[in-house]
DNA sequence: ATCATTCTGTTACACTGTAACACTAGAGCG
DNA sequence: CGCTCTAGTGTTACAGTGTAACAGAATGAT
């Protein structure tokens, strides 16, 4: 239940934690860097909740021998996985996604629904590209790019129609 | 001196500033809204820093007969600010930025410098409509847009040389 | 075993943002 | 003019976001 045409619905949720938990894995072993309890634990945080969340929802969520980490702990984490590509800081709302297309990280805009607070990544190189190019015309020495779309999923542009009195 | 090539330095400082001001009375008395003190110090404070400032920093410059306001002031303003099209958030930076192209304000992609924070704003009407039709495919019901590259301005990527060794 | 490095656990603090409530200033009206 | 309604203010209090710093544990290299 709970099916929908958009991006993001159409997968087999198990098998994408699973291909991230594997690419973690790949990752850290191709750079030699530790995929340690407390990176493992953050991810799988992430691939499960499969939207964006924030580091209290993640420190509360992390179960943990009964205590709770602090901030710094996550952080940790986060700039790790961030720094591999498996996991994207959404701006617009202060939270942390995993990536459900690693390796393509840097040629994506996410829309952000503002109601359920699903994301889909939609492939945009060819913006990307744009961006680069104006930021070269200028002399701008380009390093990152935040794209992101704010608005309704489909699911929820149904539910609650923009304004019916648009007569 | 500190003048430079980059866009958002080429130009007369005071009579953006007066500009700025002009605009935010016109538009309050068109909406039938009050330019109330408050706002206006929020706003010129935004247009002398001319790059974003984070709410700390707003209330800290606020002066206010001794005393400084509440965050809970700060925001109302820029929430004002914001409505009116006058004012923009950069996601991030956490901060906001007087818009030196009122009206212009939904066409426009930001190149923030991450070494002397300065904000360029540069048209990118096309960019703009390109992502309305990413969403539009997907159903996406869009409501904004967030656009912001980061990297080094001109001057800086000068200064500081990206990376010497790149033989 | 030792040493250096990386990562963890922790404290403490600064910044960002919101909820709630009593109060004040203006606008509209009799 | 005074009354009322509303928008905006001044304030307290708190929740969430993010970083600095440091001691100690775990790992890897020799």
């Amino acid at each position: 239940m709970d099916q929908s045409s958009f991006p993001e619905r159409q997968h087999d949720h198990e098998a994408c934690i699973h291909a991230g938990m594997a690419y973690a894995e790949a990752a850290c072993a191709r750079r030699k860097q530790r995929f340690t309890a407390n990176r493992r634990s953050v991810l799988e945080l992430l691939l499960a909740g499969h939207r964006p969340l924030g580091v209290y929802e993640l420190m509360r969520q992390f179960d943990w021998k009964g205590r709770r980490p602090a901030p710094a702990q996550i952080y940790r984490a986060l700039e790790f996985l961030e720094s591999i590509g498996l996991v994207h800081r959404i701006e617009s709302c202060n939270a942390y996604l995993a990536c459900n297309r690693p390796g393509h990280h840097d040629s994506t805009v996410f829309l952000v629904c503002e109601q359920c607070k699903t994301v889909a990544e939609v492939e945009a190189k060819r913006m990307r590209n744009a961006i680069a190019d104006l930021a070269g015309q200028t002399g701008f020495e380009l390093h990152s790019q935040v794209l992101e779309a704010r608005g309704l999923c489909p699911d929820c542009a149904r539910t609650s129609p923009a304004d019916g009195t648009d007569h």
